[in-house]
DNA sequence: CGACTTATTGATGCACTTCAAGCGACGTGG
DNA sequence: CCACGTCGCTTGAAGTGCATCAATAAGTCG
């Protein structure tokens, strides 16, 4: 079951055969539960392993000399913290949990052994940092680009669609377990501003939030608020992406 | 000499084995000569290829509904383009050229070809991917938490950086064909602003720019002055990171 | 040379920040 | 059980960094 996440996660990426499978049943050590705003690892640490979670919210984020954090990427159940392990001596950025999580941690070692000699477990590992990547563009767009109120929409669609993506929204509500100085700390605003615009966006009727959980009342209205286009979560292409590599593999093969 | 230049970008990250590099010299097709300010894929399209530029400037950019355009990233010499080819089936962005380039195209076919066969490729293809995820991020950081001197000044020595690192910086100048225009795209501030700043950086006396040409008048000052770390641009770990990898790699194939 | 893009500067306006203060929820110790 | 401190949320008032508008100068290219 645990395992289950770990190659579910890759097979929305790439077609894996029984062999791949059972090799990556042996990463997996064992689950590990960790409270909520603790640090799974530091900026200035030497990674030791990879880590996915399994349940709970974490964040990417790097603090300058000023004290200011940055959060650069969110993870949802499902999520890999930092596959970029490989290219870090020692980490440019810190990986903190939001709420308490359980989560599993690959060694890094065995994750250099697998990607040697499977070359498919490797193209999958690299989609899921492909997807990231393309995460992170949207986001540089976001921030750049869009002013504060389409910007914290754009948060929150994106939000919708991962967490539905493994079914963990239901009537457009979904666990919303971040503070305002966390999505200030995200957009690149204030806290006092973060508030404002969160009022402003109840005010239209298009969200609210309560106890923790955040309900999208009016979907299309949003999406069309923040001119919100999904393309770049990569989302439904998976599937097919899979079966179109397959074709073009088996071509290629022949050829 | 092309060939060249793509192993010599892959091995910077991977040691390739004979095999290996005469896989690679098959992907190579011919030289195209793109004229400036021209797109090399637009948004939309199926992307055929992947680019690598030989000679030149390009950047990767999204253009938002209203028009307003953001670059997220730049290419200099060696540098990939689209790597992220393989999870999309239509571009959910743009790639253009800044000044007119030499560009190699790689047909996605021989990419997926190469990689289902040769896993030092691949993780080589991997790591080029996840150095342009730390640039991403850090260009997060630079726009969400630093004020808009600090963040050009901080582009500015990134460029250097770059261009050093492969040869096409010397006295603390590099080329820099970017109209202000380009640079209040990439750090979403407007071209007055832009201008302002960079006159301000002058009058600091850290930098000038005559003839698209960049000189960095006080490297310490410039640095100190937006309080730039390097390490996020992973230069010079790589010959090593590669050392250690193998090691590790070898260590694991024993165990 | 003339047309067009890019750089530069001034004046004005606004989006967002900072400062400040009150409020409710929660946990901890007496 | 209540007192009290802490943390997150909320709102008002004042300040500022950057945008927008506008106009001129300086490249740049056919």
């Amino acid at each position: 079951m645990i395992q289950n996440a770990l190659t579910r996660k890759l097979e929305s990426f790439e077609t894996l055969s029984d062999l791949d499978r059972s090799a990556l049943d042996t990463l997996v050590d064992k689950v590990r539960k960790v409270g909520p705003r603790v640090d799974l690892i530091r900026e200035g640490d030497e990674p030791e392993s990879v880590h996915l979670i399994l349940d709970g919210y974490a964040c990417r984020y790097k603090v300058l000399p000023d004290g200011q954090r940055e959060i650069v990427a969110y993870f949802v159940p499902g999520d890999f913290c930092d596959l970029n392990v490989f290219i870090l001596d020692r980490m440019d950025h810190s990986i903190g949990t939001i709420t308490k999580c359980q989560v599993v941690d690959i060694p890094r070692t065995s994750i250099d052994k697998i990607t040697a000699s499977h070359p498919r477990i490797t193209r999958a590992f690299w989609w899921c940092g492909l997807v990231d990547e393309a995460v992170l563009r949207e986001w540089l767009v976001n921030i750049g680009a869009r002013e504060s109120t389409e910007r914290i929409a754009h948060l929150i669609c994106e939000l919708l669609m991962r967490h539905d993506a493994v079914g963990l929204a239901s009537d457009n509500s979904y666990a919303f377990p971040f503070t305002q100085g966390d999505i200030a700390d995200t957009m690149g605003l204030s806290v006092v501003h973060v508030n404002r615009v969160l009022r402003e966006l109840r005010r239209m009727e298009l969200i609210t939030i309560r106890r923790r959980v955040l309900t999208v009342l009016d979907i299309d209205g949003l999406k069309a608020f923040c001119r919100f286009n999904p393309s770049y979560l990569h989302l439904e292409n998976r599937r097919w992406a899979d079966l179109r590599c397959a074709a073009r593999h088996d071509r290629a093969m022949q050829g």
